[in-house]
Formats: structure tokens, C-alpha cells, sequence
RNA sequence: GGUGGGUUCGUCUAACGGUUAGGACUCAAGAUUUUCAUUCUUGCAAUAGGGGUUCGAUUCCCCUACCCACUACCA
């Protein structure tokens, strides 16, 4: 078998979608999996929809889910514009090629495969709305297209005049009459449609001189040697079109095989998944954080915390499953596992908490080292004064009670601001004569401690509780009270181990002092 | 409206003619614990509906319903 060679083909039209990221995902996952290439293409022939921005973002969003291109995108994460051995088909901006699909689309027509089109846009939205008033539908295609203008009803020379001096004409696909046209897909395997169902789809315009999508897209995988299409379910209509063009061009024998994914659903309610559902039900919808131009910020996994393994791994699992209970991948396993025919055909709803779910998995498998450097990196100048191993032990403890590392301040800053206030309802609970009594003499016990470790520290603390016959959920609240001002955290020993006899004193000190 | 695709617990999904329809997330209950959390145990919960085919249908076929996409000189 030759070369696997997949790509993924964004639009710069705004921030990449999770669901566009998972579309790359999986094109990544086949082709690395078959030792083949994964190329990027930007299809930015829409000049009116482009957005400043979106290229760098789209490609950032990739590297940064280390879906690292082979082809089309360089090491500095810049789209190639000059051919060279790595990027034999640059450029990879279809605006930038947009001398070489004029030719194609000529040929077709040469052929007896497609015509130039002199309808207004004007004068086909009116058709349209005409039809529409009558309940029915306009559509250019076999029967309507010999009433219409274009080079299979006019003259010869009415058409080379209009091709010279008119700014607006289109070239047109002529599909052909009652074909059933035979397709297959990876994953939904035969699917047949009539072409007269279809219509003549333009694939050129003049008033820009660039082809549109389905002309650019064919041209381009073929030139680029695509071997597998792998994109998004709304193209599933559009397929039996593709099939004719590869037809037309005569490279049916050398097309590509295409396989359609199914859309990521809204959490709730109908439809799509779309930025309006993040911002209503409380998740970022895109991998990084994307400003538009009204400065409208909309949030990024990367931004709230995600590990773009946990991201890479949600997505995954999210319309495709390993046949197996694992649920756990990385990147290396998931090339390994991943297939075609394990993708589900039904669209995939999105869920918020399994996806914290899995940052959670990811969040703990982490070494309390790392932790701390993501720590330190995301609260630098709180943590200033704390040693990497201070900050380390800190993390050990807190981590099994995290979704995210951006949550660890909120659930540690006692180890490093000591408590100014107190928690009343703890106070009112625990603080009662009959314990405080015995804090001082702990503060005593703990203090004399040699080998000052949360095994010793614990022996001491149960020495004396159990020793007396004393409560232990009273006494150590009351202690707890003392070194975070509040009720929850690690286990007593383990804070005081941390914080280390000093603190703890001075700590117990205050709060006597304070509480009364 | 037309064309195409889809339909298993609330959600992600497994079971590719024979299972008490399995797992995960969420939720609930219990156990452990010095709080919170963790951990462990248990529980709740599904084959859209109707016809076939078959000894036997979640699985194959047909119809209906519902959902999704497309129906642009956008991708």
C-alpha cells in the first residue's frame, strides 16, 4: 500500500472549534498510525468570511494538542509558501494558488463538463424567492439550466463576449441526468444518491477569480495526493458531487477514499455544539482563548486549566471508542488503538463533567514535582517565597481533591498565608472549653517532637488524644481551626508537617490568642 | 418542502442473531476517616414505536416518529 497521506483543511473564518480539532485528531491518528503524512491546508478562498488571526490560532491549537503537522506547516508554525522537499505542494494557502485552479475548472469545460454561468447573483436570488412564494425550491440543474444564462444557451459569440467584458460570471458543474451515483464511506460504508437531486454547483467566479470549496478541495487532494478524505459530517451531501468532479477530471482510479464524522452535539436541548452553549453552560468550547475583533473573549481549555492530553484524550473518546474498558489514552496509545471502523455514525453529545473527569485522571497521574512547576507557573509571585520542595509537598497533599491546577491556590493558600480569620461556624462547633484546654499542651508535645516528620507527628497527636480518652474529631478540628481557620484540608499531621514546627507554633499561638 | 445521515441508561458508549443488555461520567445510599476530599461497596437508569425474517432479534428488512446535516458565486 502506498503512502497514507491525510490533511486537514480549516477555514480561517474564526477560532478552530473542539469539534474541528477532533476532525484533525483523528485525521492525525490514521496517519500516523499507518506511518503515513499529515498535511495542512488552509482553504481560505472565501475572501468576505476571513478572519485576521485565524490561521495562527488554528495552527497554534494543533501544536499546542501536539498534533504536529508533517507537511504544509513549518518548525516555526508558519503555513509554507515556497515548495521545498518537506512541503513539495507549497503553497498550502489556497489563496495563494489561486492560479492554478482557473485551468481545471476550463478543462471541465472543455470536456463537456461544466459551462460558464452569466446569471446574476441578483437574478437568482430572485428566482429563488420566486419559487419559494410557490412553495417549491429553485435549483440549477438539468431542468432549469436550458432556460437560464449560460454558454449552453447562448451564442458562441454572445458567450466570448460576456467572458471578456462582464466581472460576474461563474463557471458551473453540469451534472449529469438520472446517474445513481455509488459512493462509500469508511464509516457509513454504501451510500447511493440520484443526481437529480444534486445541482450544477459553481465552481468558479470570476468576480474574484477563485474556485470555490468543492473545486479547490478536489484540485488540491488530488494534486496533494490525499489518499484518505477524513472531515466532517456536513460534507456527507456534497460527496456525490465530489465523486462526479474526481469522475470528470478522470481520476477516479487514483481518488481518494472518504470517510464523514458525526457533528459534536450540544450538551442540552437541539443541535450543534456552538459557542453560545459554553457561554451558557459554563465550558470553554474552543482549545485556546480566542478575542474577535469586538474584544468578545470566549475561553480556552488550554486557559482554564486543561491538559491538552486530558483535551486530546476527551475528544477522542468522543465519537470513537477502542472496543476495550480503557479509558485512559496518550497520544503514542492512542495511534495505536485508533481505527476507522470503531467510529460511531451518531453524533456525540458533549459532556462538561466527564470531560473535568478526565482532566481530574490526568491532573493526578502527575508527579508532585511537576505539579509544583505548574504551580509556580500559574501563581508565581504568591509562591515566591516557598521553596520547589515546599511547594511539591504541598501539592502532594492537595492533588487527589483538584479537577484543575488552576484550583490548587484556592485550596492551599493556608499553607502559605496563615489563617486572619476563622471560620465561625467551626469556632462555635469545635472551639469549646473543654478542648481548648488541651491545645496548649499538644503545641507543647508537638513542639518538643525531634524527628519532626507526619508519622511522628500523627504518633504524638494520637498518644495524647487516645491516651486521655478525648474525642478525636473535637481535638483535631479544633487544631485544624488553628492552622487553616477553617474546616477542611489534608489530614492535621500532614499540614503541621508541612508547615513545620515554627509555623505550627506561631500558628497555635494566634489562634489561642486570638479566639481566646 | 427535497436529499442524505442518524436513533442502546440523563450523557459517552459496549454487545457486529443467543448476555440477568456490560463499562464510564453524573446522581443517590452506605462503609472508612480528624474535616473536606480520596478510596471502597451498593443502588438508580436504556435497546424510539409498529410490522416482518428467524427456533431466537439491540443486532437483518420495511414503515412511522423524532434528531442532525445539506439544500449560497460559505466552507
Amino acid at each position: 500500500m502506498n503512502k497514507r497521506r491525510v490533511r486537514f483543511a480549516p477555514s480561517p473564518t474564526g477560532p478552530l472549534h473542539m469539534g474541528g480539532v477532533r476532525t484533525a485528531l483523528y485525521n492525525y491518528l490514521y496517519a500516523k498510525q499507518a506511518g503515513g503524512d499529515f498535511i495542512i491546508r488552509i482553504e481560505d478562498t472565501d475572501s468576505q468570511r476571513f478572519v485576521p488571526g485565524a490561521e495562527e490560532y488554528i495552527i497554534e491549537s494543533l501544536l499546542w494538542c501536539g498534533i504536529i503537522p508533517d507537511e504544509g506547516v513549518d518548525e516555526n508554525g508558519k503555513v509554507v509558501e515556497t515548495p521545498s522537499e518537506r512541503h513539495p505542494h507549497a503553497p498550502y494557502r489556497q489563496s495563494q494558488r489561486k492560479g492554478i485552479y482557473r485551468k481545471y475548472a476550463e478543462q471541465l469545460i472543455a470536456n463537456g463538463y461544466a459551462y460558464y454561468a452569466f446569471d446574476s447573483a441578483e437574478e437568482l436570488t430572485a428566482l429563488r424567492q420566486e419559487a419559494e412564494s410557490k412553495k417549491e425550491t429553485f435549483t440549477y440543474n438539468y431542468k432549469t439550466r436550458e432556460s437560464l444564462k449560460n454558454s449552453l444557451t447562448l451564442s458562441k459569440e454572445e458567450c466570448e463576449e460576456r467572458i471578456a467584458n462582464d466581472s460576474n460570471w461563474t463557471i458551473r458543474f453540469k451534472v449529469p441526468e438520472n446517474r445513481v451515483i455509488k459512493m462509500h464511506d469508511l464509516i457509513r460504508g454504501d451510500i447511493e444518491v440520484n443526481s437529480n437531486t444534486l445541482d450544477d454547483k459553481v465552481l468558479w467566479k470570476r468576480a474574484d477569480e477563485l474556485p470555490t470549496y468543492h473545486l479547490a478541495n478536489i484540485v488540491d487532494d488530488h494534486l496533494m495526493e490525499i489518499t484518505e478524505v477524513i472531515r466532517g459530517e456536513e460534507w456527507l451531501p456534497s460527496l456525490p458531487l465530489h465523486y462526479l468532479l474526481y469522475e470528470a477530471f478522470g481520476w477516479q482510479d487514483v481518488q481518494p477514499q472518504f470517510a464523514h464524522l458525526s457533528l459534536l452535539l450540544k450538551p442540552d436541548g437541539k443541535g450543534k455544539l456552538s459557542k453560545r452553549d459554553g457561554d451558557r453552560l459554563g465550558f470553554p468550547v474552543f482549545p485556546l482563548k480566542w478575542v474577535n475583533d469586538q474584544g468578545e473573549v470566549s475561553r480556552g481549555y488550554r486557559e482554564d486549566g486543561y491538559y491538552s492530553g486530558a483535551f486530546v484524550n476527551i475528544l477522542a473518546l468522543l465519537g470513537w471508542n477502542p472496543g476495550t474498558e480503557q479509558e485512559i489514552f496518550s497520544m503514542d496509545q492512542l495511534i495505536d488503538s485508533f481505527s476507522l471502523d470503531r467510529v460511531v455514525k451518531s453524533g456525540a453529545r458533549f459532556n462538561p463533567d466527564k470531560a473535568k473527569w478526565f482532566n481530574k485522571e490526568y491532573l493526578r497521574a502527575q508527579s508532585k514535582e511537576d505539579l509544583a512547576k505548574q504551580f509556580r507557573a500559574l501563581e508565581g509571585e504568591k509562591l515566591a517565597n516557598f521553596s520547589d520542595s515546599y511547594i511539591a509537598d504541598v501539592c502532594e497533599v492537595i492533588r487527589e481533591r483538584a479537577h484543575f491546577i488552576t484550583e490548587f491556590w484556592a485550596l492551599s493558600s493556608y499553607f502559605f498565608v496563615a489563617p486572619q480569620e476563622y471560620d465561625s461556624a467551626v469556632v462555635a462547633k469545635f472551639w469549646k472549653d473543654e478542648i481548648k484546654v488541651h491545645i496548649p499542651i499538644i503545641r507543647d508535645l508537638v513542639k518538643a517532637i525531634e524527628v519532626f516528620d507526619n508519622q511522628s507527628i500523627d504518633k504524638v497527636l494520637h498518644d495524647y488524644i487516645l491516651g486521655n480518652s478525648l474525642p478525636m474529631g473535637k481535638i483535631m478540628n479544633s487544631l485544624r481551626l488553628c492552622l487553616v481557620g477553617a474546616s477542611n484540608g489534608p489530614s492535621v499531621a500532614d499540614i503541621v508537617a508541612i508547615i513545620g514546627k515554627d509555623e505550627f507554633v506561631t500558628r497555635v499561638d494566634n489562634a489561642i490568642e486570638k479566639l481566646q
